[in-house]
DNA sequence: TCGTTACCATACGCATGAGTATGGATTGGC
DNA sequence: GCCAATCCATACTCATGCGTATGGTAACGA
């Protein structure tokens, strides 16, 4: 017996540190991420991570390779999820909109984009969702030119509102205003 | 005479030093922001930059006031230079643009969203600028709350921009494809 | 049950970068 | 030409955070 303080006092695997960093990076930025702060969380000490990781740049690695097959399952099950091509970007809008803690991560990472490591991981998951947009667009009437543009347009809207709205405290607009701002997108940014 | 290496090796002032900072902020970052990194670009020591300032802190605070100040201008001037409301909008996408300087400082101080100086810095010039395109919308036709939202998903899509194209590298958008980018921003955006 | 492997603690070394102490050089008022 | 500010260099201290060395303990197969 003799369960100690901390939670269940189990044993400790690389996926439990990435994971662990992902929440860290989620909560205070990739610049916080640090060996012997993420220990305290879990309880251990620097002697536990340098077992399972060769160093911390190789911690990240791992955590965003994780994160970004994990987010690649999240956006494809957005699209399947409707099967009507004309209701599907409205639906996706609101649905995203409504979500909050998957942005978490993405929000942080956009904020390190100093960072060698993060870059080509934005780029890539970037770049497949604009091209998930461009394909959409098109089932929904748009020539290709232009539906590649609009969803240029529409993801940096996103982005944009996730910086502006999320990590920097804009006048924290209200429950109602947020749903208003979603409809105005739907009925600017989707052909009719 | 005997001018050293360095050049013309004049006196520096706590305006110089500001200066330098925003311009390393725009080349490689906030975090880069370091005092003897820039002591050594201006061809002095820490020495120097400690009888101007007590702290970092304090020349980053400095800088990030003169940039604020400074940028307040160039926005106000954008707005003054077209007369005809109807032409106001299309104008000002296309001349911001075709700008690149301005934007540098304003991306890398997105990038530093998780430091606590650039947070109300950029809030207030966000939401300045932001009512400033509100006002536009407004004087273009849209009624109040639409013309609100449209700002806020134009600006949004400013912002997202710099991300995506700008710090990160996507495809590198060609130089035809981005004008026909910003006219399908203006054609989508701007009410006819 | 015994030893080997997997996992973790403790105690270091070491680099980086902020801030301090103090003395030297340069400038402008007189 | 001299004195007092002003500006800068040199040489430290000190905290932080990465990485290493090494020994201890828990799990698990034979």
């Amino acid at each position: 017996m003799n369960a100690s303080s901390k939670s269940e006092r189990t044993r400790l695997s690389a996926e439990n540190w990435e994971d662990a960093a992902l929440v860290l990076i989620a909560e205070q930025g990739v610049g916080a991420l640090a060996v012997e702060a993420l220990a305290r969380r879990l309880g251990v000490t620097k002697g536990s991570f340098y077992w399972h990781f060769r160093t911390r740049e190789a911690l990240l690695q791992a955590a965003l390779e994780r994160w970004e097959q994990y987010g690649e399952r999240e956006v494809i099950a957005q699209i399947e999820a409707i099967s009507d091509p004309r209701e599907r970007l409205p639906e996706l809008f609101r649905r995203v909109a409504h979500e909050v803690q998957p942005h978490r991560v993405y929000a942080a990472l956009l904020k390190a984009l100093d960072h060698p490591l993060v870059v080509p991981v934005m780029a890539r998951v970037s770049q497949r969702r604009t091209e998930f947009l461009a394909t959409a667009f098109r089932e929904a009437g748009l020539p290709p030119a232009e539906a590649l543009n609009r969803a240029r347009l529409t993801y940096a809207a996103y982005v944009g509102f996730l910086q502006l709205n999320f990590t920097l405290g804009l006048p924290r607009i209200s429950h109602e205003d947020f749903d208003a701002y979603v409809e105005h997108m739907i009925a600017t940014l989707i052909p009719a």
